[in-house]
This record gives C-alpha cells, sequence and structure tokens, in this order.
DNA sequence: CTCCTATATGTTGACGCTTACACAATAATC
DNA sequence: GATTATTGTGTAAGCGTCAACATATAGGAG
C-alpha cells in the first residue's frame, strides 16, 4: 500500500492531525514542526490521498462536462477542442480536474450524470450546450447542485449561471458587415433551429435588415442540423432560385457549414468572393486555411471555456451568491472571402 | 446530506451490510430482502456514494487521460476527438469514468499525474502519444503503475501494453499505392520527427522506394513540426527543385498539413490530382471536405482510443496478466487527391 | 431431541483524512 | 506565585462503504 499520514506521523514523531494541518498549511503548527513533517513527507515520498480526504470534506475537486447526446458530431466541431482548452485552463488554475459524462444516448448521460452527482463524484458540473426543455438541466436545478452552462438558457436565464456570447448582436454585426458593403440580397444558413443560438443569431439578422429597410425574405433563410452536409444542401436551395434573386452574400452561422457551403459553390464554379461573400461564426482553426479563407466572427471560444470553469468554482465555493451571466465579447476577423458587391 | 446507506438500512430494517451486499447483488442474500432493499432504495432516492465506495475498495473506476504537453496544438488535431470518442466508449462499456490532466506545461502535467496516480484519483492512465524519453512513462513503470500507449513506445516495446497501427506498413502501402500509379518522385512530408510514428512511416515510405528499385533522396524527405503551417514551408522547399526533378507526388502523414499542402498549391496554380498527387494519413472527417477530397490512410482513430480504454480496464481487473500490444488496421481510403501519372 | 450444516443477516473494524474538542506547556497579567 | 490567555499538539469521532468474522435461524441427519 501507499504510504498514508500515519506512516508521516511516526517517522515525524508527531500526530496524524498535525501532520494533516501541516498540509493545510494551519497557522497554529510551528514552523518548526512544519518543517520536520515536510521533511518526513518528502523522505518517504508522501502524497495525500485525495479520496479519502474527498470524503473527510466532503468536495472532490473535480468538475463534470457534460457533452450534449450527439456527442460524434460535437466532438468533430472545431468548438469542442477549444472550449475544452478553456476550461482546462480555468479549472487547472484552480486545482480542479475535469471529469467527462460518458454515453451514447441522452439516457446513457443523464444516467451519467445523476451518479455522478449523487455518487459525490464531483462537484459541480458545466452544460456544454443548452437545448429546449433538458431533462439535465432539470435534475440539476431540482437538486440545487451547482453547474454553469455555456450558451444561453431557454428558460430561467435570470436563474441559471451562464457564459454566453451577446449572439443577437453577433447575428446583428455580421450582417451590418455584410450590409456595409452593399450587399442587400443576404442569405441566412443556420444549424439546428432547436438551439437557442441559431435562433438568436437569426434574430439579429433579421434586426439588422430591417434597420436597413431590406425586406425578409424567407427563401433566404435555412437551416441545417448536419453541419458538414448541410452547406450542400443549403446552397443548391439558395441556386434553385432565379438568378436576379440568387442572394450575393450569406450569413453562416458555423464554420463547419461554411466549408460545406464553400465547396458546394466551387463545385458550382461560383467564386467567392467575387460571385458571393460568405461570412461565418466561431473563426475555427481552419477558417484561416480554406479557400477563399474565411471573415469568420470569432466569438472567443477558449474564453467560453475558461469563464464557465472558473465561474462554477467561484459557485461551488459560494453557493449563496446569486446566479451570474457572463457575456464573452465577439469580434470580427475580415479575411478573403467578403468582398464589396459590384 | 445525501441518503446514505444507513439510511436504507433503517428504512428496510436491515444492517447496512445488507443494504451494500443487495447492491453487489449477493447471492447469500434472500429474494425478499433485496426486493426490501430495493424498494427502500428507490422511495428513498438513494445513489452509492462512489468517494466512500472508492476508499473502501481502493479503486475509483476512473481512468487518467494525459495528452502530450503541447496540448493546444494537440486539441486542434480532429486525431482527438475522434481517439477520445473510442476512449469514452471503451470506458463506458465497463462503467469506467474518464479523467483529464489538466495543465499546459510538461512540469505542470507530470504534476497532474503524480497526483493522480498517488492520489489515488485513477485506476489507470492511457498516454495519448509516445515520445521519446517521455518522464511520465518512467514514472508509471517504476511504480508498476497499470497504463497503456497509443502509440509504439520508443524503449520496451515488449514491456508496455500499448495500442498502435502498423505504421511502417502503412508508409508502405500508401509509397506502394502511389507507385502503383506510376509515381516515381514521391517526396514525403512528415510531422515532428521526435514523435516515432513519423520515423516509422518514414521507413515504411524508404522500404518501399527500395524495394522498387527508387533511390532515396533526401531532399525529398522533409518534416514540419507546426502541422498547419508546415505546409506551406514543405511545398516551398520542394518547388525550388528544378522543373524536372520536382516530386509528382506527396505522401504526407497528417491530414492537417496536407490541408496546408493543399492550400498553398492551390496558391501556386498547381493542380491537385493533375499536376501533382497527393495521399495522406488519418482519414479525418474533413478530408472528404478539402479541394479535392483527400485519399488518406485511414487508421481507425476510433478503434485505437477504444482498444485503449478496454486494455486498460483488462489490466486493471487483471494485473498480473503479460503487457499486450494490439495492431490496429489501416486501409486506404481513395478519393480525388491521386491519379496515374501522366 | 441433539448436533451439525447451510443459509441469511448482523457487528465491527478498516480505508486515509479532517476537525471539534481536549489538554499540556508556555507566556502574560496582576 | 496563582490565574488566565495563548500557543502547539494529541485524541477520537466521523465521512459512507465494504468485508471478514460472528451470530442466528432452520432444516436435516443421526
Amino acid at each position: 500500500m501507499s504510504v498514508t499520514i500515519k506512516d508521516v506521523a511516526k517517522a515525524a514523531n508527531v500526530a496524524p492531525s498535525t501532520v494533516s494541518r501541516v498540509i493545510a498549511n494551519n497557522p497554529r503548527i510551528s514552523e518548526r514542526t512544519k518543517e520536520k513533517v515536510r521533511e518526513a513527507m518528502n523522505t518517504l515520498g508522501y502524497h495525500p490521498n485525495f479520496i479519502a480526504r474527498s470524503l473527510a470534506n466532503q468536495s472532490t475537486q473535480v468538475i463534470g462536462l457534460v457533452t450534449p447526446g450527439s456527442s460524434d458530431v460535437f466532438f468533430q466541431n472545431p468548438f469542442f477542442p477549444t472550449v475544452l482548452r478553456g476550461l482546462s485552463e480555468g479549472a487547472h488554475e484552480r486545482q480542479y480536474a475535469l471529469q467527462l459524462v460518458t454515453g451514447q444516448s441522452e439516457e446513457d448521460i443523464y444516467n451519467g450524470v445523476v451518479q455522478m452527482v449523487q455518487g459525490g463524484r464531483v462537484d459541480g458540473i458545466v452544460l456544454l450546450y443548452s437545448k429546449v426543455e433538458d431533462r439535465i438541466l432539470q435534475y440539476l436545478r431540482e437538486r440545487n447542485f451547482p453547474f454553469v452552462m455555456i450558451g444561453k438558457p431557454y428558460n430561467f436565464v435570470e436563474a441559471i449561471t451562464h457564459v454566453d456570447n451577446d449572439n443577437f448582436k453577433a447575428g446583428l454585426d455580421a450582417t451590418e458587415f455584410l450590409l456595409g458593403m452593399g450587399h442587400e440580397r443576404i442569405a441566412y444558413i443556420g444549424g439546428d433551429a432547436k438551439l437557442v443560438v441559431t435562433v438568436e443569431r437569426l434574430s439579429g439578422y433579421e434586426n439588422a435588415l430591417k434597420k436597413a429597410g431590406i425586406p425578409y425574405r424567407e427563401q433566404y433563410v435555412l437551416h441545417e442540423s448536419f453541419l458538414l452536409e448541410g452547406g450542400k444542401e443549403a446552397v443548391c436551395a439558395l441556386m434553385e432560385l432565379p438568378l436576379d434573386e440568387r442572394p450575393t452574400a450569406l450569413l453562416v452561422t458555423d464554420d463547419l457549414l461554411a466549408l460545406g457551403v464553400l465547396n458546394t459553390l466551387s463545385e458550382l464554379d461560383i467564386t467567392v468572393p467575387d460571385d458571393i461573400s460568405i461570412i461565418s461564426f466561431n473563426n475555427a482553426l481552419f477558417s484561416e486555411m480554406s479557400r477563399p479563407p474565411l471573415t469568420s466572427v470569432d466569438i472567443n471560444i477558449f474564453q467560453l471555456g475558461f469563464s464557465a470553469s472558473s465561474q462554477l468554482i467561484k459557485r461551488i465555493e459560494n453557493p449563496n451568491e446569486p446566479p451570474t451571466r457572463i457575456t464573452v465579447p465577439h469580434q470580427i476577423v475580415s479575411r478573403f472571402s467578403t468582398e464589396h458587391v459590384k
């Protein structure tokens, strides 16, 4: 077995509790004994047992990460690694570890969360998505278990601590960016219409059009659940319009989706940005590697993750604070997929 | 506090140990009491406390995941999400959870591993990389702590349980695929030369050339540590060669690297596959989304992860078995970046 | 009817750590 | 020099679960 606090105590000729206090750097212990104990810890190669500590304190220093049910797809999106990096740094800073909820189906994941929570495996949870009518969210709220959400909750916005962009504004800004280049026929190609973010960016888009006095056209608004394949369908739908009604610019809510769009356009021999401009969202790594490099709205994904874990830890250590809402800024990164209308 | 085994015991009018036995489904307990206890568990909403259980059995049912020090880069590679999915499924099947070692620097990560291991937070570890002279590897070996490696260990190949492709064969196959199309001037663009996988694929390449009686040329072999940017440099270097010595085909050891190559070629108005053929490795999701879609060696990344966690769990539950080596098969997925030489 | 065996359940320490409380020794106060 | 703080350390009771051992009950063998 491993070396325990008792072994250290014996070696240093003190009581186990004293060793424990040295670990916690309790001011009641004299410098002299602290030195003595630390030396014993070093020579014995002692490391405190986290499990035992967790049991005694009722806290694990672990954060649970919950991905949407369709994690296959989610993992593939460049959003995931980046947000994970942010979460990881935020957690690491405060000495928290990250644990993933595994499972394929939504049912699996729900059970995983329940086990994590009731089993005392984690001190808090980060929800990496925002969904309408989410069982997990409801469960966590009922139990009053610390959690934060990345994205905007569908309900109870005031009551749920969350970290999000101002997606309405982002949609508006992106649209105005295109308007500013003289585009008037702007189409919107969004992801799953059930996601709050899609809806919000859309209303930003609508709002920008309205402000500019440009009528909203239903044919210009498309939703695609499957990002990579979706691009193709969307483009085909738009290109079936009569020539003079085809959009001169596209607002695409995900880089991955934009990549599909880009490829399909290239197959159709439509040149970006000469024939059509594209602005997308997320500013994934490959958005500068595409041809042409994509103008994209950088939503600071890293920051999203970082703030989420920091906030969660605050909540864990301070359960009575009121819920907070953090808005992470966005900015447009202009590359070569957008051009002034001819 | 939460409902404990004692509460259930009281409610069902039995001893705590009986409840414990019901949880473990011990055959010594009569069906009648089992029923009674289960009912009590349900009405009270009991969930066993994992921490306490871990302390009592000295096992956590958690697997630690260690990424290479430069996790920023690693996370971005599509390899990561896929292998993670595999790991996750393998772990989930046996009711294990995944925990990430967080930390930026190598030092950070090393300390994280030590804490995990000595702190008893995890039962085993998966190393998601293979590096020369790795401190962490050495540490785990010294402590005789269960772990498996994804990739091929640099030393002690026989002594370390690992899951890998036959990268020599993969390099050979890919090269022969190009040779079979009549290419003779084939360049090799690899990742970091310190990685075992790079070296092995290279020797597969060399071997294929030798078998075909084609001389090995040093100018044709390039290594790039930074995948996305590296593509550009490599192409530029090759294109400085006199026209009739330029390669007609490229073997690129990572899709990400290939993407950079593709873009640079396009900038230089060199057409793939008409002017030059490209075969790459990993078969990432976007390799079918590039222009043209990449011919790529699919190394079954998911399977790599899945086998790794399954193997690790076997080792954990059966520490005395000899180390095993699992080779995951690869296959060439032919798309449109390769063409017979003119 | 006693003794033994098999079956079903209860008792009691671990597991390694924290922490409230107890206590001893020293220092400060008058 | 007795009294009270102050400081430093020890004692022991948990935290929730498991498992070796102890015990109780019932059924069958003799």
